[in-house]
DNA sequence: GTCTATACTTAGATAGAC
DNA sequence: GTCTATCTAAGTATAGAC
C-alpha cells in the first residue's frame, strides 16, 4: 500500500536533525517573533495568532513550547534586562568622567542598534506603566542610578564638571541613545532614509557624546586629570 | 397607572441641560478616556469597552458618538497634531539662537506637560511604526525640520554656535523633552516619588537648556550678537 | 513531540427597543 | 437621542488525534 510511517508524515524538519534541534530552532523563532510583535503592538495588542504566523508555525506551536501569552512576554522583557545588567560595569570616583560618559554613551547605543526590537519592547512597557517592571524599576534599577549619581556628585565637588543635577543626566542620556531606535519609524520619515547605516550611528554617537560631555563642563577624554 | 414618559425614563442628565450639552460633555468625557487607554495599551490593545468603562459609559454610546474605534484614535491623533503644530512657530536667521532654543525646548516640555496621554499616545504610534501618521511625517514634519535644520547650520556658519549636526539636534531636544512624560513610569519608579511636580519641570527645562546651549557651543539669552 | 479541532471569552459593530 | 440585546470575528487556551 501507499502508506507512509508517522515519522515521516509529520516532520517537516531537515534530514540529521534530533528532537532537541527542532525545539531549539523553534524556540528561537518564536522569541525572536514575539519580541517584533511585542515591541509593535505593546502585551495587549499583540496576539498570539500573530506571533505565530511571523514565527512560520501554528499558534498551538507557540502555546505549547512558551506555556502562556503572559510567560512569553515575561521571559522576552527578563531577556533584555539580562542583556541590559551586562553592560552595567562598575565605576568609581578615580574613574576619568570623560572616559565613563563616553563609553556609558557608547553602550547604550550599539545596545539599542543590536536589539532594537527589544529597545522597543522595554518602551512599550514603559509607556503602559510597566505594569510588569514596577519592581525590576523600584529595585535594581533605582539602585543602579543611586550609585552613578553619587559619583557624579562627587566629580562636580573635585571641579571635574558642572553640578548638574546627575539623575536628570542619566534621563537625558538614556532618552537620547534610545529615540533613534524607539522612534526609529519617526527618524525615517523625516530624514527620508531607507534604514540607519552603522555610519549614521557612529556620527550620532559622536554628535551625542561631544554635545553632552561639553554641556556637563566635562573635558574630552585624554586632557588629563 | 405608573408609567412615565418617555423622556423621564431616558435621561440620567441634570435639569436645565439641553441635548447639545449632553453631546457635548459626553463627547469630551470619551475623548479624554480614550487618550488614557489608547496611549496605555496602543491602538489595538485598547478596547471601545475599556474606552467606555475610562468614561463612565456604556460601549454602544462610544460608538454612537465616535462611529467606530478608528475614527477615534485618528481624531485623537489629529488632535495631538493641531496641539503641536500650534507652536511651531516660524524663526529666522537673524533671531537669537539661544533665545529661539530655550524657547523651543521650553514650549516642548510645556506640550508634554499639559498633555502627557497625547505625548504617550503619539509615542505608542511611533513604536508601532506609525501607520497612520507616515504621511505626516514625511510631509508636513520633514519640511518642518528641514527649515530649521537650515537655520542652524546659518548660525553655525556665522560663528553663532557648533557646527553640530542640526537634525541631529532636534532629535535630542525632543526625545529629552518627551521622555519625562513617555517615561513617566521609569521615572517615578527611579526616583521614588508619586508624581512629577510642576518644581520639577521647571528644574528638568532649566537642566536642559543649560547643557544643550552650553555643548553646542550657544552663547547664553542676552549675552549680545 | 506536534498539530487539528474545539471550548470559551472578548472583540468591534449594529439593529431595534424605548 | 440613548441603551439593551445580539451578531460575527477574533482572542486565549486546551484536549486529544496522530
Amino acid at each position: 500500500m501507499n502508506d507512509v510511517t508517522e515519522s515521516e508524515l509529520q516532520r517537516p524538519r531537515q534530514a540529521g536533525e534530533s528532537n532537541g534541534a527542532t525545539r531549539e530552532r523553534n524556540e528561537r523563532e518564536i522569541l525572536e517573533a514575539a519580541e517584533r510583535i511585542f515591541a509593535q503592538y505593546g502585551y495587549r495588542g499583540a496576539s498570539v495568532q500573530a506571533i505565530a504566523e511571523e514565527a512560520g508555525l501554528p499558534k498551538s506551536n507557540v502555546l505549547y513550547y512558551m506555556g502562556n501569552k503572559r510567560g512569553l512576554y515575561v521571559r522576552l522583557l527578563e531577556r533584555m534586562m539580562a542583556r541590559w545588567n551586562a553592560l552595567l560595569d562598575d565605576i568609581s570616583v578615580d574613574d576619568d568622567p570623560a572616559e565613563v560618559l563616553e563609553a556609558f554613551i557608547r553602550s547604550k547605543m550599539q545596545l539599542s542598534r543590536r536589539h532594537p526590537e527589544g529597545s522597543r519592547l522595554f518602551a512599550a512597557e514603559i509607556l503602559g506603566g510597566a505594569p510588569f517592571l514596577q519592581d525590576y524599576l523600584r529595585g535594581e534599577l533605582r539602585e543602579w542610578v543611586r550609585t552613578r549619581a553619587r559619583i557624579f556628585e562627587q566629580w562636580a565637588e573635585r571641579g571635574l564638571m558642572d553640578p548638574v543635577d546627575p539623575v536628570w543626566l542619566i534621563f537625558l542620556i538614556w532618552s537620547a541613545t534610545q529615540h533613534y531606535a524607539d522612534f526609529e519609524a519617526q527618524v525615517l520619515g523625516i530624514t527620508g532614509r531607507d534604514e540607519i547605516t552603522d555610519a549614521d550611528v557612529e556620527r550620532i554617537t559622536r554628535f551625542l557624546t561631544q554635545v553632552i560631555l561639553k554641556g556637563c563642563g566635562v573635558r574630552p577624554p585624554g586632557s588629563g586629570a
